[in-house]
RNA sequence: GCCGGAGUAGCUCAGCCGGUUAGAGCACGCGUCUCAUAAGCGCGGGGUCGGCAGUUCGAGUCUGCCCUCCGGCACCA
């Protein structure tokens, strides 16, 4: 046996300001699998999940609250690690950019490198600084010099800001693409990637001054690391870059990491010319996963349709859930949740296929054989269960988690053809075949085991149910691919006949059916608190008025911008750009009433000044509604 | 607008470098066994392979144009 290879994973570390949902829950599941796969498959695996702490809007949650940040994020941590433990998650580590003693230390220890290899220099951010604000503005912004909301001259200020030399790792990140391949998968990532690097790269801010949440800049105590450039560093942070060397090299670099398809750049160029910098290997493979949407809409913080995943892992236990989510999307594309289709494959997988075939092997083996069978040759069914491990592995390899979980459900519909076509049950009825129903049995129960190995990266706990049923109730660490996936000749089996795995779900009976329509309840008392209270006389800073849309176009090479001229009551009507071109045609809105902020600072967008803003009804990734003020005459105070 | 990806049976998807009657799973219908969770097994449905035009002896499979959808970028205060 070759010496032990080892394979360091990652996901993307989250941000605390809400719990955790489907969509997150999604990219730790997925990782789960492949790190169970390859513990399975022998590899020495360490499986990082973290918590992505020192952004300024996990701050601001946390005064909102009332709490001290620090005190917010354990809590907060508490309430992921009670999710993740409830969908099966097999994490070795787990760290927060808090962590002083790992986190720290190595975001310090590698913007230093960087300043080292002279990929950091002391720039400033210059530029019109408004105190009211606390923000600084854009030149076209500014109304005759002033700020458009406070009328006020703001300042002429430079803010020192350190900078990381992007611009430097073009041609290297470039070179490293072409190299390897897959560094970047899948390829629709990668194609993104290589065009964004060959468009060139901007040397990015890594400081912000004045903040007192993060980590201090070790060169410049004033100023604290930037949240991303901060983040980045956990996968290294957790193995011991900058304070255990011994650790960092027996794991880096990272083989894997897994990330939302939305932060494939971070990983695949900001984080590569850092590693580079700081005189680093690089990781192994960045893999973006693609969303899961429920019911065809983007899963999202903000939005009601929040399907909880315990809400399906607390019913039917994570399995069926992890199975769905593994199986049923493929792996890298988007996918799609419906309690509907959940219930179709869970009863047909599950219930149908492999629970049953569980079931009346167990069953058959009792009645015919006192629950013990003996281990035969195997022939054809032996043959289609090496075509299935075969087809699984290939599939797993390359994280085709949903080609290797139909590859291993391939081989439960062989065992229960197989079953069908030696019909043990006539076998039974003839003493002199006992030979044969023995042979029947056994082959079946163990193409199931066999399958349940495949499975059992999966649906771990199930898997683990069914092998011990079957007779082995070894820890999963002691199971390996290849000894326990071969086909096994000669012992015997006591096989356990103890009910069913997953029952079926009835929809007309009621009892554990789930649908579309079940009632979200409210979030659970951890839930973070609703948006921060104004009072009513903040709420009347915003000067909301009624206005009669007169003219409505598009605004030329603009996907979603419409130029309005309304009516607000005033003795000019005035010009609104608002994005909402994917909702309505320009026709359709002229003679409409809506509600407008009329006192909004003018902002400048596409080359053409807007005044105010057209409020909207706005979906998370769907269509724009805007609100409806009709009857009321234009100019008429909204409030 | 620019750049990518996709459009194949009701649903979810496979279909390398072009080649016999276009496939799988689920759902559905019919038949059938009875060990089993009214599960299993067998059979079936005849889908213009988004549209049009080309290349070719021959095209879901190549080329061009068009339509639709989805992503990325600009833009969405």
């Amino acid at each position: 046996m070759a010496r032990t290879m080892k394979f360091f994973l990652t996901t993307a570390i989250d941000f605390v300001n809400s719990r955790p949902h489907l969509g997150t829950a999604y990219e730790k599941i997925t990782a789960d699998v492949i790190a169970r796969y390859r513990r399975l498959a022998g590899f020495d695996t360490h499986f990082l999940m973290g918590n992505d702490e020192h952004s300024q809007n996990v701050f601001r949650k946390a005064i909102e609250q009332g709490k001290d940040p620090l005190a917010y994020c354990d809590e907060m941590e508490q309430v992921f690690r009670d999710v993740w433990r409830r969908l099966d998650l097999s994490f070795d580590d787990f760290i927060r950019t808090t962590d002083q003693k790992r986190h720290k230390p190595a975001v310090q220890a590698m913007a230093q490198a960087c300043l080292d290899n002279g990929d950091v220099y002391e720039g400033s951010y210059e530029g019109f600084y408004c105190v009211g604000c606390e923000a600084f503005k854009q030149e076209k912004d500014l109304v005759e010099g002033n700020c458009p909301i406070h009328n006020t001259k703001p300042q002429w200020i430079r803010e020192k800001n350190w900078f990381f030399r992007l611009s430097k790792y073009q041609q290297p990140l470039l070179k490293h693409y072409e190299q390897h391949p897959t560094f970047i998968q899948p390829d629709i990532r990668r194609n993104e990637i290589l065009r964004l690097v060959e468009g060139g790269l901007e040397d990015i801010s890594m400081s912000r001054a004045g903040q007192s949440w993060g980590i201090s800049v070790p060169f410049d105590p004033s100023s604290v690391v930037y949240v991303w450039f901060d983040a980045l560093i956990n996968y290294a942070a957790a193995v011991g870059y900058g304070w255990d060397d011994a650790l960092f090299k027996k794991w880096w670099p990272a083989n894997l990491h897994i990330v939302g398809k939305d932060i494939t750049r971070f990983h695949c160029v900001i984080w590569p010319a850092m590693l580079m910098s700081a005189k680093v290997e690089l990781p192994g493979q960045v893999f973006g996963h693609g969303w899961v949407y429920f019911k065809g809409e983007r899963m999202s913080k903000t939005m009601g349709n929040i399907v909880d995943p315990l809400d399906a892992a607390d019913r039917f236990g994570p399995d069926p859930l992890r199975l769905y989510l593994a199986k049923e999307i493929p792996y890298g594309g988007d996918g799609d949740f419906t309690w509907e289709r959940f219930e179709e494959k869970y009863n047909a997988d599950l219930a149908n296929n492999l629970g049953n075939l569980v079931n009346r092997v167990a069953s058959m083996t009792e009645r015919y054989q006192g629950g013990r069978v003996a281990a035969t040759g195997g022939g054809a069914l032996a043959a289609i269960a090496a075509h299935s491990v075969a087809a699984y592995r290939t599939a797993m390899d390359v994280h085709a988690l949903h080609d290797g979980a139909a590859a291993a459900f391939r081989l439960v519909s062989a065992a229960n053809n197989y079953i069908a076509e030696t019909q043990p049950w006539a076998l039974a009825k003839d003493p002199s075949k006992a030979g044969q129903l023995n042979g029947a049995l056994a082959d079946t129960a163990e193409a199931v085991r066999i399958a349940a190995v495949l499975l059992s990266p999966i649906m771990p706990a199930s898997s683990a149910e069914i092998l011990r049923r079957l007779g082995d109730d070894r820890a999963q660490r002691d199971r390996r691919l290849d000894a326990d996936t071969a086909w096994r000749t000669s012992g015997e089996k006591q096989i356990l006949n103890t009910g069913a795995l997953w029952p079926r779900i009835e929809a007309d009976k009621g009892v554990v059916s789930v649908s579309d329509e079940t009632p979200k309840a409210p979030e659970a008392p951890a839930a973070p608190a609703a948006p921060a209270v104004i009072t009513i006389d903040d709420f009347m800073k915003a000067h909301l008025k009624v206005a009669r849309i007169l003219e409505a176009e598009k605004v030329p090479k603009s996907q979603r911008l419409l130029k309005l001229k309304v009516d607000a009551g005033e003795a000019e009507p005035r010009t609104i750009l608002a994005g909402i071109a994917e909702s309505y045609e320009p026709e359709a809105l002229i003679g409409k009433s809506v509600v407008i902020v009329a006192n909004l600072a003018p902002r400048k967008m596409m080359g053409q000044e807007s005044n105010g803003m057209v409020l909207a009804a706005s979906p998370e990734g769907g269509a724009a509604i805007v609100l409806n003020a009709e009857p009321a005459t234009p100019g008429t105070r909204v409030r």
